[in-house]
DNA sequence: TTTATAATTTAGATATATCTAAATTTAAAT
DNA sequence: ATTTAAATTTAGATATATCTAAATTATAAA
């Protein structure tokens, strides 16, 4: 069994992730912008990856997460994402206050420790954001989502995730009281800026810019 | 505020403990056995931690470990002892299946983080293996203990803690029904060998070796 | 199509953390 | 008091993970 360090682990993650959003290849800055590292650095550790074949490394081409590395990276968000429902619903952190501590967490090795957690914490199948949490195997059973933007007039629907997990992101939408699991609906589309109004739960109505909005996934 | 990476904490805490056995100065040798490094990469890391004055390091002498660098120790040995409790009581495990995995989360760096697992799991005062945690300033309210072997015959007492903590040794324990926290008495004490026999919260009689008894911690 | 710009990689540096082998110092034995 | 043995340190190597500066490759613009 081939070891994984801890910064390998979150390159992998970090290329999962940009992948997942429909790009089919990754580039260097891309990655070294998630990371918040030199683009000098991530070559390096590419070029490590590619050894250890969880990526596909062609060089100023960019990287292809192969299958191997898909089953890698799905099980760190697995542990992430478990470490964050324990934190939220056991330690009383906030949804906004999880990102790092879980991103620390997540490297700790034992399955032991991670299926015993998910036991705990009653085999959750979303995190506080909303996200799936991968089983085991790296299965995800992902609820169709679209932004709040793509949402009709008088449609309703269901907070069910963000896009942008930013803290300044999260603290904002807990201000104006948007929350995973709110029931809402279109109150308002404003044609010339995109900007939406909406109810909560049936009673406070919130406004919402098109930027904002779009980075708020709901379920019908 | 000066950082200390994984490894620091770790040699530190090693430091700690070594002392904590009556010793005044720490040798490159134990640090090694303990850690299970090489002594030369204990030397290099006592320079380092000398430079950060958490120890007192003279070349060839050994070290001793300042009031700085004991705060910073059972810092982490709280951390530590947390997290075993928390893995007991919550996740099940048994008590020698904690250390290492402990050993990974107790250095996870968040204040919150540990107050909140602090209350959550009701600012426990000793983790399984029946060691005092320190609280948030380091302070240690330790029960006065003493080996099972120095108990008179027909004495009484409650197990308390162990010396040796490894793996096998509280596998051992567990398979002849001792537990931390179990009412014993002496029920008789071979001279020539040193063994004992004791019975257990006054039922189950168990024979014990002079070296077995010797690592059994006992409050009267 | 040549050229300028942007993206990417390489080269070389620093810091951590480990090792082996050789050198050095301290402690013990004769 | 020498000599020997043990403990310890130093020197030099390897691996990870990062950086800056320079070189290279790819892309966009004129």
């Amino acid at each position: 069994m081939i070891k994984f360090t801890p910064a390998e682990e979150s390159y992998l993650k970090a290329i999962y992730h940009i992948s997942d959003e429909g790009k089919r290849t990754v580039s260097t800055n891309d990655i070294s912008f998630q990371m918040k590292t030199k683009p000098a650095s991530v070559s390096d550790m590419l070029r490590r990856l590619g050894e250890k074949e969880v990526i596909e490394y062609r060089k100023y081409y960019g990287v292809n997460i192969t299958e191997e590395g898909k089953k890698l990276a799905l099980q760190t968000i697995r542990k992430h994402r478990l470490w964050e429902v324990f934190l939220v619903e056991k330690l009383r952190f906030s949804w906004d206050e999880v990102h790092e501590v879980a991103d620390e967490l997540e490297h700790v090795k034992s399955k032991l420790l991670i299926q015993r957690l998910d036991e705990y914490l009653g085999f959750p199948k979303f995190d506080p954001h909303g996200d799936p949490i991968p089983d085991e195997y790296g299965d995800v059973r992902a609820r169709p989502r679209l932004p709040l933007t793509d949402l009709e007039l008088h449609a309703t629907g269901q907070i069910v995730a963000v896009k942008d997990s930013s803290a300044a992101f999260l603290k904002y939408l807990d201000k104006v009281g948007a929350y995973i699991g709110a029931r809402i609906r279109v109150m308002e589309k404003v044609e010339f800026d995109g900007s939406v109004e909406i109810s909560v739960d049936n009673k406070k109505n919130i406004f919402m810019s098109k930027d904002v909005a779009a980075n708020v996934l709901v379920m019908l």
